[in-house]
DNA sequence: ACGGCCGTTCCCGTTCAATGGGAAGCGAGT
DNA sequence: ACTCGCTTCCCATTGAACGGGAACGGCCGT
């Protein structure tokens, strides 16, 4: 739409720009996003520009750009993921504080995981998972339970969809998948021993909201020699905290 | 731009759309968004349509509106917000450990205070400020820190303005202000009996970046009658590790 | 059953903002 | 002095966005 030759809208150009930013590339020149965002140039420094004016964007001392304060205030205030995470963050910290392991809370977004919040120690090991960061349901203890707990369209577009291994013990077979999937509905957790990285074991429990719906995904990762048990204890309990937590604040 | 009979562009009206969205507001129908925007409802509605498909909004259970999950994620990854928070939780993790109040972190964003992190003890007092949260800069502990170390020229301007009291005990007059902003040049840190709320004291230090510039304000916010010094102490330390913590992830 | 209210969806002729190619300006690197 | 890449300005073209209006459908009070 909008004119273009290329026939998209505005709002979609404007969401391809914003899509060239990330974890890694956080600062980029106009020319450089037009061409990441497949723009012609002078569109490209157009809409830049006009990006900057509303404020979604930030220019640095002269020429380069990054995101904008603005964007980060908008998408936040009265998201449902802070609402999640403010609720969800003593709890966290005190999970961690007792493991001394990574902590993670993750939602169900587009068929994948993505993770709202991170708490890590120190002295804790290897761990792929990044803030705003996604990995496929499948392939992260969280995602399990996400997809364990999620739709049955979902499992089902799941279990047909290419299931590709992020690690060589991630489960890609629909058979051995779906069982796992129905013993973490049995259990109420999954642990997952090298499913993300050989090294870690991931492990999730579901975050429950109101009656019984579950909105999110608890997990921790040890190293794989660390005995689970006190993990799952922790987790369950703070899950219970969590939900306790989001019920009150909606009377 | 974009056609419409009142010459604003896509981008703007696209702001204006994320604007309706705040703490309390965090559902709505696309007309009452239309309304609260000051759109046509056609064009409202085919906005929202078109916003949602871009993942930028979220339908829920037939409906009613909010701010998407993808929103969320394209406004964090990457984003100047994330890193200082990251740098800066464990810091104030630790802080807030110590004295079981309110801990915060803010930066400058077009002249105010915004408010990026903050972490709350269950027992501790009053608090209105919110993460994605604004307050003026001469009207919180966190705001006069940015605003004695901002540019002259911003300075200035504030000075200049109209100065509204938040509360009885903001310092409003000009000259006083300029001499309290001096003050917390000269000692690094500020102490703000009643600014915000009567019944509370803000505490807030500079925390600076590789060399000196300052980035961003940590503050904590106490009830009045606590003494202030073990404050001070903590929050100093707290700022030099972000700092350390900040230009160690910039080689 | 009825009618008003309101959110939503669909339609469609109008129109002007957005578009993007091109050229020129500006630094930095060689 | 030259190249290369980023950026800014210009401007004729055009079709996507616009928004008024009509119609649908659910809800509520009478």
């Amino acid at each position: 739409m909008a004119n273009s030759t290329s026939g998209e809208s505005v709002t979609e150009r404007i969401v391809r720009i914003l899509e060239t930013f990330g974890t890694d590339r956080t600062v980029q020149t106009a020319a450089e996003i037009g061409r990441r965002a497949g723009l012609p140039s002078s569109t490209a420094h157009r809409m830049v520009a006009e990006l900057v004016d509303c404020g979604l964007l930030d220019r640095d001392e002269e020429q380069r750009v990054r995101l904008g304060m603005r964007l980060w205030e908008l998408a936040l205030r009265g998201s449902r993921a802070l609402r999640l995470r403010q609720a969800a963050l003593p709890f966290m910290e005190h999970v961690q504080a007792r493991l001394r392991e990574h902590t993670q809370l993750a939602v169900l977004e587009n068929d994948e995981t993505l993770f709202i919040e991170r708490l890590s120690h120190p002295h804790a090991g290897a761990n792929i998972t990044r803030i705003a960061g996604r990995l496929p349901l499948h392939a992260s203890s969280s995602g399990l339970v996400l997809l364990a707990h999620g739709p049955e369209e979902l499992r089902e577009r799941v279990l047909a969809g290419p299931l590709e291994a992020v690690s060589p013990e991630t489960v890609t077979d629909p058979a051995r998948l779906r069982r796992l999937l129905a013993g973490i509905r049995r259990d109420g957790v999954v642990v997952a021993p090298g499913t993300v990285e050989a090294v870690s074991t991931g492990v999730a429990v579901p975050v429950r909201e109101g009656r019984g719906e579950v909105v999110a995904a608890l997990s921790a990762v040890l190293p794989r020699a660390t005995p689970t048990g006190r993990a799952v204890e922790e987790l369950r309990a703070a899950a219970a905290g969590i939900s306790a937590a989001i019920g009150a604040h909606r009377p």
